[in-house]
RNA sequence: GGCACCAUAGCCAAGUGGUAAGGCAGAGGUCUGCAAAACCUUCAUCUCCAGUUCGAGUCUGGAUGGUGCCUCCA
């Protein structure tokens, strides 16, 4: 039985989709004018891993993840590059693919652009100026948050402490009827790329995009809202209001929120610069050791980043690694049945545990997705894999089957390694003459050989199975 | 000022009121021509104070320290 801790009851709840065995889910993606770094990663990763586990439990996820394509840091970065929006957008969207694919981010149902959703924002706008909720100024449309009365739902904020709050900062937004109100369509300024609309010429505000693109590839309600904590307020407070104002249904069953990656204890942002793009730190780290670092800490508390850190978590991740990789070594030399009492014990005993941690996972899982604790598990499971293919005699069936489990929670987790390229012919030639050296107690020569192996990227181990050869 | 969050071993990090998962690092050992990997053993009473309870890391109150949001932000 899942639960999820939900932002706007502050209460782990069990998870129910509107309807039964499907569920519809939205995440904040990103603003594609740059690389995006490992704080920006983490929403992605945590809700693909959500996405993973639920299809895991047999439900069909229906899942979406935006791109805002157009807003004031678009159009500025555009500008100094010398390049249209557009360009700006293609560019870094593909490079979005190229990080997110190889850190097994699988692709969205749907990935809208905000840009592709003109008639659905302003359509909404159009609705919530009928129904009174909205008002054009001088220079765009606002929401009235006044005539939301639950305005604050999600942040337990109430009107009154955000307005003396908002009163103390300067706003530029002229002829505002609260302080509060936030801005549904600009109109156009000089040199701003624009679309037409019922109030001029203009672009949408921020908050009205998400409305828009969830309206229009999921409905009136979703299951479940992800991003990071940082947009709770104003961003997720604004979609409720709008949606819920124009729609006149419940919004959102699930908001989650993940924490931050902080950086000597504060939060890792683009705006204090102390950021470190995923495409900057895949140059020192697999992907999935970036991946596997951010799984091991739960998705709501905040993880701090230092390279001694991901260098930990590399050694972690190579432990699971290298027994994948032992496992499959050992069952391709093992016998067809156990051989004597001690394999029987052993492989049973494996067995069992294949199954246990399987049902310890799942209940981690379940837990609001408690990603370190199921990794115990996973590691759990790792160590009597490790004992079991060590044990003289064993066979081969029970190894490959707690190697096929051991991949499938990977899987889940979005951890399972990418396969190994096989070893060219000349590697292979090198092992057979080490072996040649090594049987001829010529061990100045075998060392040599192996030095040289591993001048060609490969290192050679001595098992009871036999030499193994891996990529370095 | 308002609204939240956090404080567990050298480091990271789980933890449903009943006597502290897991990982990294370290130490000792087994295996090994050497190396690698692996396995075994070892390594904490949970920031402080008070309270509730037969019993609290786990609940309540307070203190101290730290973080985030209230403005673009994952």
């Amino acid at each position: 039985m899942l639960k999820l801790y939900n932002t706007q009851s502050r209460e782990k709840e069990i998870f129910e989709p509107l309807e039964p065995g499907k569920v519809k889910m939205y995440v904040c993606g990103p603003t594609v004018y740059n690389y995006f770094h490992l704080g920006n990663a983490r929403p992605f990763i945590t809700y693909d891993t959500l996405r993973r586990y639920l299809e895991y439990r047999g439900y069909q996820v229906t899942y979406v993840q935006n791109f805002t394509d157009i807003d004031d840091k678009m159009i500025n970065r555009a500008r100094t590059e010398g390049i249209t929006i557009k360009q700006l957008a293609d560019r870094f969207i593909e490079e979005y693919f190229t990080d997110a694919d190889k850190l097994n981010i699988r692709r969205a149902t749907v990935h809208p652009r905000a840009t592709e959703c003109m008639p659905m924002i302003v359509g909404l706008i159009e609705t919530l100026t009928a129904k009174g909720f909205a008002y054009e100024t001088e220079d765009g449309v606002y929401f009235d948050v006044s005539r939301q009365p639950d305005y604050g739902k999600l942040s337990h904020h109430n009107l009154d402490d955000l307005e003396s709050g908002a009163s103390e900062r300067v706003s530029g937004e002229a002829n505002k009827r609260n302080s509060m109100d936030f801005a549904l369509w600009k109109k156009k300024k000089d040199n701003e790329p624009y679309w037409p609309s019922p109030w001029g010429d203009g672009r949408p505000g921020w908050h009205i995009e998400c409305s828009a693109m969830i309206k229009q590839y999921l409905g009136d309600t979703i299951d479940i809202h992800g991003g990071g904590q940082d947009l709770i307020f104003p961003h997720h407070e604004n979609e409720i209001a709008q949606s819920e104002a124009a729609n006149g249904k419940p919004f959102v069953r699930y908001w989650l929120h993940n924490g931050f990656i902080n950086v000597d204890q504060e939060k890792m942002s683009k705006s204090t610069g102390n950021f470190f793009t995923v495409r900057d730190l895949a140059q020192q780290f697999d992907y999935l050791v970036l991946r596997f670092f951010m799984l091991g800490g739960h998705y709501r508390m905040p993880i701090n980043f230092t390279t001694e850190l991901l260098t930990a978590a590399q050694n972690g991740w190579n432990r699971i690694k290298t027994c994948l990789d032992n496992l499959d070594f050992v069952a391709g030399h093992a016998a067809v049945n156990p051989e004597g009492a001690e394999a029987e014990a052993v492989s049973a005993a494996l067995g069992k545990a294949g199954v246990d941690y399987r049902q310890a996972f799942i209940e981690a899982m379940d837990d609001d997705l408690n990603t370190a604790d199921a990794l115990a598990a996973v590691f759990e499971l790792v160590r009597q894999s490790n004992t079991a293919a060590a044990c003289p005699g064993i066979d081969a069936g029970a190894l490959r089957k707690a190697g096929s489990i051991l991949a499938e929670l990977l899987d889940v987790l979005g951890l399972r390694p990418a396969e190994e390229m096989s070893v060219p012919a000349a590697i292979m030639a090198l092992v057979e003459a080490r072996i040649a050296a090594k049987k001829a107690k010529d061990y100045q020569k075998a060392d040599a050989i192996r030095a040289e192996i591993q001048q060609l990227g490969y290192i050679v181990a001595d098992t009871p199975q036999g030499p193994k050869v891996n990529r370095i």
